[in-house]
RNA sequence: GCCCUUGUAGCUCAGUGGUAGAGCACUCCCUUGGUAAGGGAGAGGUCACGAGUUCAAAUCUCGUCAAGGGCUCCA
C-alpha cells in the first residue's frame, strides 16, 4: 500500500527543537573544518554553521573538493571524533584574537572578527585547532557519534551569500545523536526522490519539458493535462460561487503599457524582450495585472459597482536566469491563478476574508490543510500616504483575527506599494511551500488614474488587491504531485479505472462496461495489451491507476468486476450498477475514493 | 549569472582512442493465461550540438545548449 501520507515512526528533531543537536552539528562543522585543514593545507576557513538538519562549512580552497575528497574528509573525521579531543571555549581580546588569526593567515576571519562585538570568543577543539566561534558545543568530541554522521555534497557558495564576491566550496553535512536517526533521516531523503514531481512526471506521463523548445517551457501531455484541466474546472466553479466573473487578457501589448505599470523601470530584468510588430513594440507579459486595470478603466464605474472581483487563468512568460529552472517549480512560461479585487476601503477586510475563506475551500480540497502566515508591513522604501497603510494594514489583521488564523508579522516586509500576507502550505511529508499571496496594491490604481463614482457625486481612488491561491497552476501541480507521491484522489486521476480483461473472449462484455463508464463521465479504459493479468496488474499499479478492474469469464457472466483499489486494496467481485454509481459519486463529489464509505 | 557534476535507444544505464551495448518499453509470432514481469523474433542511436587534436573520437581539448546538486535571484 502506498498511502499518500507514509509517514515515519521514529520522529526527528530539527536542530532549532533541539539543543543537544545543535551543538553536535555545530561541533560537526569544527570537525569538518579541522580535518579538511589537515588534508588541505591551503584551504582557507570561513563560516561553518549548522542548518536544520545539519550543518555545513565554506572553505577557500584553490581546488573544488571531489566526491573522492568527502570519503577522504569524512574518514578524518572520524579520526578526529576517535580521538576525544576537548573543545573548549577562551574568551580573548580584540587584540589577541587578531593576532592569532593572522598568526594562521585566515583573512576571512579577520574579516569576520572586524564585524562581532565583544566578547570575542574561540572554541579550541584538541591542541593544535580552534576557530572563531560563538558556540554552544559540546565539550568533548566523544559526544559525536562517528556512525551518525555524513558529508552529503559540495556546492558552490559566495562569501557573505554575496555574488559579487569570492566564490567558496560549501561541503554539506548531516549529524544525528544515532545511528537510527540518521537511517530514518536517509529514508525520508528517498521518500522525497521518490516522489519527485519531475521523476513521477515522466514516469506517468504527465508532461516534459523539451530541450528543442528551450527551458523552463512546460508541454502538458494528455493525462497532466487532464488533471490539470480538473484542477481548473474545480477552480472555475469555485470562483464563480465565491463572487467572482472571469477574465480573458491578450499574451501581449503595446510596451508602453508597461512604461505606465511602472514595470519596466524596476522589472525590466525579468521579461522576455520587446518585439516589433508594424510600428509598434509589444511586450509578452510577465504579469496580468495591467490588464485587469484597463479592463477596470475601460468605463467609468460606480461606488455600487464595488467590489469587483475579477480573476483569470493567466499565462505569463518571466525571463528566469539560467540555472534557476527547476522542473515545474519554476519555470519560464506559467499560468497565474490571478485575481485582483477592487473595492473601497471599508470593503478591504470584508474581501480578505472572503479571500482566505475561498483560499482555504481550494487548497484543502487538496489535502493542504496546515497553513503558515505570515504578515508583511510597510518596508523604509514605500509609497502612499500613513493614513491609507494604517487602513489596509489593519484591515489584513482584523480579517486574520475574524478568520481565527495564527500568524506571524514579518515587520518591513512588505513591497513597496502596499502591505500583503502569503500563507505557506505544508505538505505529506512536512515540507511549507509557499503558493497563495494577498496584495494590497496603492500603486498601480495611482499610475493608471483608477476611479469610481462616490455617493456625493465625487471621484475616488478604489482600492486593488492582489490575489493568488496556486500562484502558478505548474508549480501547484509539482507541490501537489509530491504531496500525493503521484496517487491522486480518485477524482484527479487522469485515468481512473482500467479494465483488465483476463482473457480474449471478454473483451466484448468490457466493450459494453467501458461505454457505461463513458457515458457516466468516468475516466476508463481497457488494457489491450494481450499480456497475463500479472503484467496487466503491475502495468496498471506503476501507473498509479486509482481503480483496477479485473474482467473474466466469471464477471461477464454475472455481470461484475472484481475492483483492486490502490487506497482500499482488494474489494473483490462487485456489482456493474454499484461500481458505476460509487465511482461516478466519487467524481460529482471530488472524493479521494469511490469506496471509502463502502468499506 | 556563479561553482561542481552530467548529457549514449522512448526510459534506466554500461561502454577510457580502433565497426554502438543491456534491461524495460515498442512491433510481430507463439501462448487464452485469474491479482505486481509467460516465451521467441524484430525494429530502434549524427553517442546533446559545433569546432579542434589524432591515421582514427561516444571516449581527449575548447565552445554552445540543456539537465542535476548548491549559491545568488524569485519586485
Amino acid at each position: 500500500m502506498s498511502a499518500p501520507s507514509a509517514v515515519a515512526a521514529l520522529s526527528l528533531p530539527k536542530t532549532s527543537e533541539s539543543e543537544n543537536l545543535l551543538k553536535i552539528r555545530h561541533s560537526m562543522s569544527h570537525v569538518l573544518a579541522m580535518a579538511v585543514q589537515k588534508l588541505f593545507p591551503k584551504a582557507q576557513v570561513t563560516i561553518g554553521p549548522w542548518t536544520e538538519n545539519g550543518f555545513y562549512y565554506d572553505f577557500d580552497n584553490p581546488e573544488p573538493f571531489t566526491e573522492a575528497d568527502l570519503k577522504a574528509i569524512k574518514k578524518e573525521m572520524g579520526k578526529i571524533i576517535g580521538r576525544r579531543l576537548p573543545l573548549e571555549r577562551l574568551v580573548v581580546s580584540r587584540e589577541e584574537a587578531e593576532a592569532r588569526i593572522k598568526a594562521q593567515n585566515e583573512p576571512y576571519k579577520l574579516e569576520i572578527l572586524a564585524g562581532i562585538t565583544e566578547p570575542i570568543s574561540l572554541y579550541t577543539l584538541g591542541e593544535d585547532w580552534w576557530d572563531l566561534c560563538a558556540g554552544p558545543h559540546v565539550a568533548n568530541t566523544s559526544e559525536l557519534n562517528p556512525k551518525a554522521f555524513e558529508l552529503e555534497s559540495v556546492a558552490g557558495a559566495y562569501w557573505r551569500g554575496d555574488e559579487t564576491k569570492a566564490q567558496l566550496q560549501r561541503i554539506y553535512g548531516t549529524a544525528w545523536e544515532t545511528p537510527e536517526q540518521l537511517a530514518e533521516y536517509k529514508r525520508r531523503k528517498e521518500e522525497a526522490l521518490r516522489r519527485d514531481h519531475r521523476r513521477l512526471g515522466s514516469d506517468l506521463d504527465l508532461f516534459s519539458i523539451e530541450d528543442e523548445a528551450g527551458a523552463g517551457l512546460v508541454f502538458w501531455h494528455p493525462r497532466g493535462a487532464r488533471t490539470r484541466l480538473l484542477i481548473e474546472d474545480f477552480w472555475r466553479q469555485a470562483h464563480f460561487d465565491a463572487g467572482y466573473e472571469l477574465l480573458y487578457t491578450p499574451h501581449v501589448a503595446d510596451l508602453s503599457l508597461w512604461k505606465t505599470s511602472g514595470h519596466l523601470d524596476f522589472y525590466s530584468e525579468s521579461m522576455f524582450g520587446p518585439m516589433q510588430v508594424d510600428e509598434r513594440q509589444y511586450q509578452l507579459k510577465p504579469m496580468n495585472c495591467p490588464f485587469h486595470v484597463l479592463t477596470y478603466a475601460s468605463t467609468l464605474r460606480s461606488y455600487r459597482e464595488l467590489p469587483i472581483r475579477w480573476a483569470e487563468l493567466g499565462t505569463v512568460y518571466r525571463y528566469e536566469r539560467p540555472g534557476v529552472m527547476h522542473g515545474l517549480m519554476r519555470v519560464r512560461g506559467f499560468t497565474q491563478d490571478d485575481a485582483h479585487v477592487f473595492c473601497l476601503p471599508d470593503q478591504i477586510t470584508g474581501e480578505i476574508v472572503r479571500i482566505l475563506d475561498l483560499t482555504e475551500q481550494i487548497l484543502s480540497m487538496f489535502d493542504f490543510k496546515t497553513y503558515e502566515i505570515n504578515l508583511s508591513t510597510r518596508p523604509e522604501k514605500s509609497i502612499g500616504d500613513d493614513a491609507v497603510w494604517d487602513l489596509a494594514t489593519n484591515g489584513l489583521i482584523e480579517a486574520l483575527e475574524r478568520k481565527g488564523w495564527a500568524y506571524k508579522i514579518d515587520a518591513g516586509g512588505g513591497a513597496f506599494y502596499g502591505p500583503k500576507i502569503d500563507l505557506k502550505i505544508e505538505d505529506a511529508i512536512g515540507r511549507m511551500w509557499q503558493c497563495s499571496t494577498i496584495q494590497l496594491d496603492f500603486n498601480l490604481p495611482e499610475r493608471f488614474d483608477l476611479e469610481y463614482v462616490a455617493a456625493d457625486g465625487t471621484r475616488q481612488r478604489p482600492i486593488m488587491i492582489h490575489r493568488a491561491i496556486f500562484g502558478s497552476l505548474e508549480r501547484f501541480f509539482g507541490i501537489m504531485t509530491e504531496n500525493y507521491a503521484g496517487d491522486f484522489p480518485f477524482w484527479l486521476a487522469p485515468e481512473q479505472i482500467r479494465l483488465l480483461p483476463v482473457t480474449d473472449e471478454v473483451r466484448p462484455y468490457a466493450e459494453q462496461l467501458l461505454a457505461r463508464f463513458k457515458a457516466a463521465g468516468v475516466r476508463a479504459s481497457i488494457d489491450c495489451s494481450g499480456d497475463r493479468l500479472g503484467k496487466l496488474i503491475r502495468n496498471g499499479e506503476h501507473m498509479k491507476i486509482p481503480v483496477l478492474a479485473v474482467i473474466g469469464a466469471k464477471e461477464a457472466e454475472t455481470n461484475q468486476a472484481s475492483v483492486r483499489s490502490r487506497r482500499d486494496g482488494d474489494l473483490g467481485p462487485m456489482d456493474q450498477q454499484t461500481l458505476l454509481e460509487a465511482t461516478e459519486r466519487a467524481n460529482r463529489e471530488r472524493l479521494l475514493s469511490p469506496f471509502a464509505a463502502l468499506g
